[in-house]
RNA sequence: GGGCGCAUAGCUCAGCGGGAGAGCACUCGCCUUACAAGCGAGGGGUCGCAGGUUCGAACCCUGCUGCGCCCA
């Protein structure tokens, strides 16, 4: 700890810890010495995380301050531990979600993004960002983040661009890239195709409709939830086996409305037990249908516009999908072909995870990534342990995922977005472009007019941030990251994706050492928060109301690996109260004289009470680095939260102002241990807290900034085993006597003349002033009487306080404390009797348990001779 | 439909073979010279149900019930 100078620790801090007066000066401050900024040319052992990009349209919410707190925690800690750390922020630029609010923007004025052009309207989407885009930036900083603000990002810079340009172009003239005509997601109201994974399904109510098509004996009962689509059908399929339609496979039916004639054909995919057994084929609106279509060289008809428009059929063209339904239904009906209902109708239904618009399956030419050679090696990367997820019990779905992972359609029909760099020849050539290559000329090319899904580019965040594609020293120093920290919810959008490109990009070699998964925020209920609930919790209220550290030390101890999180209010203000006790106790350490500045005695010059202290600091020290490096801050937390309460505050500082007190050397070695151990501690909570235990640590050490400051090391010396067993049993003394106060109905601040016989016998004997004065006892002075009397069994020998209340005791309360302590010693005793009087147990228990229930029953034997005898001598109540 | 996970104090959760724990909430007493955002003491649980394994089960196994999540 060398950057401890000689000082006297200021006495002088306000009387109250107040967060919003300080915290942004802090930050500011921290941030202008730049520790946050990363030097890729120190010798340092590298450290590094990227951040989640978040959305170019988002703000701060309770998912990103936890994420945030727990990369903060994690850098924060090895940037003390003198690792060179680089935290890289940035954003994405979301494609879908940006354009709808610029293309909401221009509906206000009336205008739509095609009256402005493609051209103005990306320029007015960079005016968006640059007036109102990255909000949460700013949020992050009130947070405590310590990034790296000289490298920030965005998916849309320039260089990110090259990036993107680059990987695609290898990826093409790797044949990982293709073009093809499929059933895609298609979102009607953003008019663009989507991937699998933002398609979010429900569980709807519809209706199942059954219509016979054909007539007599050619007639088949279908069923179907889209009878809409009916319109665009080219076949009925029946399984090959099914007894029922065996006589019709082969002939055609009428289709309804249409005139049409469609064949009836066999398909082992035809489910025989789902509805009539028959289905019908609508191979350019389903993916089922098309795959069917497929197998039997059906013709694809399409029957919707890209808003979902009916497009064929008079009566019903120009009708929304969702009005030609009743419509088509209803004209069914008339013709008598409706032979059942079914209304509601549950079943499962795909969502526009963007705007929640019913995704419509819709045949197109896409652009896709065959990801199957990359998806093998992203599976290898973890299996062969080059990447750890944590918890693993979630590299189950990882493994799942990725090993059956479909091919990633990544053309979107927007405008905002990295256009697909392939050009198009007037004679059918097609050219893929690289970055540094022109793109053809001349009459009758054109640029593919689709942009790339926003995933494409922010799969190669981890090293496209470091400057890929160029060598950078960035990219050799930083590379790979160490841990990338995100909700277990989108571990398929950024691990997998990350994972196929880094391996790819980087010649096998992961983009992330480690992947921790943490909970989602739930509300008090363990319910979703969600707008349409109204159980929202904006961290930015808690920011204002109980300070960064609060809210910090709330997520944090609430993330226990694997699990969600509930929050309420009444967490936020139990954090609060902790940083308000802390502040409170290390004030009082500090006025009392607490210092760094003079060395710890040697430990024969100590008390038990501070050997005591020591060890379980150093203990803790352990256990919280063993716990930082597991993930595990919910435990961490607690183990802090518990040794500064109810160790340091509630024990150690109390039995420190008796050895205050005490004056002279003993009052010096206290304020050494004080300062020691405060010392440790506010550099053991600053990565989780680091507002509070900065102001508190520079005023205490004089140090210049806890940020910088080194990471406390083990002391490594064996632990005072004697020492701890007669602390815990003063504490137990102690505590006693309390509740017999409490229980005789005495004042907390009453003092009581009492005699302590047997304390040497007990090991108490250097512990009587601690004893007197964390009871409130007095000496028994000149008329001592004992009017009452308790005992309290330790090891070593049994403690008699004798009391004297100079008033009447309260037998009745008296009695009911010996009986209940009875009561409790006789079920103990006949416990451990029943297991010992059992040969079993003796027999094949271990030595040591057997041992322990020996003991135990002895102890119990004892309390019960003693309570008895205590009730018999009581006067009758 | 396939898979995974969870059921422990009023609430949120730890514990995962040998004495049922924490935080918050609750009760009682206290402005005891760091802290009422606090101090001291206390109450509260057949550890979802039914079987099994074991000397011993909240903990391991099987089944059931209820809830949640992911995928299709």
């Amino acid at each position: 700890m060398t950057e401890t100078l000689p000082h006297q620790a200021r006495a002088d801090l306000p009387p109250q810890w107040n967060p919003a007066e300080v915290e942004g000066e802090l930050y500011e401050r921290w941030v202008e010495r730049g520790y946050f900024t990363a030097d890729a040319s120190s010798d340092k052992p590298p450290y590094t995380i990227v951040i989640p990009p978040p959305n170019v349209t988002g703000t701060l919410h309770m998912g990103h301050a936890l994420d945030h707190t727990l990369m903060d925690s994690l850098t924060r800690r090895r940037r003390m531990q003198g690792y060179e750390v680089l935290w890289l922020p940035g954003m994405d630029h979301a494609g879908i979600a940006t354009q709808n609010v610029v293309e909401r923007e221009l509906a206000k004025e009336g205008r739509s993004r095609h009256d402005l052009g493609r051209e103005a309207f990306v320029e007015r989407v960079w005016d968006w960002k640059a007036e109102y885009g990255g909000r949460i930036l700013g949020q992050m900083r009130r947070l405590g983040d310590g990034v790296d603000w000289s490298r920030e990002r965005f998916t849309m810079d320039e260089g990110l661009s090259r990036a993107v340009q680059t990987i695609f172009k290898r990826l093409f003239d790797d044949g990982l890239i293709y073009r093809a005509e499929r059933i895609i997601n298609w979102c009607p109201r953003c008019r663009t195709a989507l991937s699998d994974i933002e398609v979010e399904h429900s569980e709807d109510e519809g209706e199942l409709v059954s219509i016979r098509y054909g007539d007599g004996e050619n007639a088949i009962v279908v069923a179907t939830t889209r009878a809409e689509t009916m319109l665009g059908d080219t076949a009925v399929a029946v399984h090959p086996d099914d007894e029922r339609y065996r006589h019709l496979v082969g002939t055609e039916v009428e289709l309804p409305l249409t005139g049409r004639r469609i064949p009836v054909v066999a398909d082992a995919h035809v489910d025989p037990e789902f509805g009539t057994g028959a289905v019908k084929v609508t191979p350019a609106h389903d993916p089922n249908d098309f795959e069917i279509g497929q197998r039997h060289d059906l013709p694809s008809l399409t029957v919707m516009d890209e808003r979902g428009n009916i497009t064929v059929h008079g009566p019903f063209e120009g009708l929304d999908r969702f009005e030609a339904r009743p419509a088509i239904v209803a004209a069914l009906r008339q013709q008598g072909r409706i032979v059942a209902e079914k209304r509601p109708y549950v079943h499962s239904v795909g969502h526009c995870s963007r705007c929640d618009t019913v995704v419509e399956p819709r045949l197109s030419m896409q652009w896709w990534v065959k990801v199957e050679p990359l998806a093998k090696a992203a599976g290898d990367a973890v299996r062969d342990g080059r990447t750890t997820i944590h918890p693993p019990e979630l590299a189950k779905r990882y493994f799942d995922w990725v090993d059956d992972m479909h091919d990633w359609c990544i053309s979107r029909q927007l405008w905002w977005g990295h256009r697909i760099p392939v050009w198009y020849g007037p004679d059918g050539e097609v050219v893929c472009v690289g970055p540094d290559e022109q793109p053809p000329t001349g009459e009758g090319w054109r640029q593919d007019p689709d942009v790339l899904d926003t995933w494409f580019s922010s799969g190669l965040w981890p090293f496209s941030t470091l400057g890929w594609p160029d060598r950078t020293e960035d990219l050799a120093r930083f590379y790979p990251t160490s841990v990338l920290v995100t909700g277990y919810d989108i571990l398929f959008f950024w691990v997998a994706r990350m994972m196929l490109f880094g391996l790819y990009a980087m010649d096998g070699r992961q983009p992330f050492d480690n992947v921790f998964l943490h909970g989602l925020i739930r509300d008090a209920q363990g319910k979703k928060m969600s707008k349409s609930r109204g159980n929202v919790i904006d961290p930015l209220d808690w920011l204002d109301r109980y300070g960064a550290d609060a809210l910090r030390f709330t997520l944090a101890r609430g993330a226990n690996p694997g699990s969600d999180m509930a929050l309420a209010e009444e967490w936020a203000a139990g954090s609060r109260n902790f940083c308000t006790k802390l502040w409170n106790a290390s004030r009082f350490a500090m006025m009392n004289g607490a210092t760094v500045e003079r060395a710890v005695p040697e430990r024969d010059r100590l008390t038990d009470a501070d050997r005591w202290i020591l060890d379980r600091l150093d203990a803790t020290v352990g256990e919280v680095d063993a716990l930082f490096e597991g993930f595990q801050f919910a435990k961490l937390c607690d183990a802090l939260y518990h040794f500064t309460w109810d160790e340091f505050c509630d024990w150690y500082l109390e039995l420190a102002k008796v050895q205050i007190a005490e004056g002279g050397e003993r009052a010096e070695a206290t304020r050494a241990v004080l300062g020691r151990v405060l010392d440790v501690l506010l550099r053991l909570l600053h990565p989780v807290i680091p507002f509070v235990t900065e102001v508190l640590w520079t005023a205490l050490t004089g140090g210049e900034s806890l940020v910088v400051a080194e990471w406390p090391a083990r002391a490594g010396a064996p632990a005072d085993a004697d020492a701890e067993r007669r602390v815990i049993g003063a504490q137990k003394l102690i505590t006693e006597i309390r509740r017999f106060r409490s229980d005789q109905g005495l004042k907390p601040g009453q003092r009581v003349a009492a005699r302590l016989v047997g304390l040497a016998e007990a090991e108490q004997g250097g512990h009587e002033a601690a004893v007197r004065s964390l009871a409130r006892l007095d000496a028994p002075a000149d008329g001592f009487t004992a009017s009452a009397s308790l005992e309290v069994g330790l090891p070593g020998g049994t403690v008699v306080v004798e009391l004297d209340l100079s008033g009447a005791v309260d037998v009745v309360a008296e009695r009911k404390r010996l009986a209940k302590d009875l009561a409790a010693a006789e079920k103990e005793l006949a416990g451990c009797e029943a297991k010992l009087g059992n040969p079993k147990f003796t027999d094949k228990a271990p030595a040591d348990v057997v041992a322990k229930i020996r003991d135990r029953r002895d102890a119990a034997a004892a309390d019960i001779d003693r309570l008895r005898a205590r009730l018999a001598a009581l006067p009758e109540g």
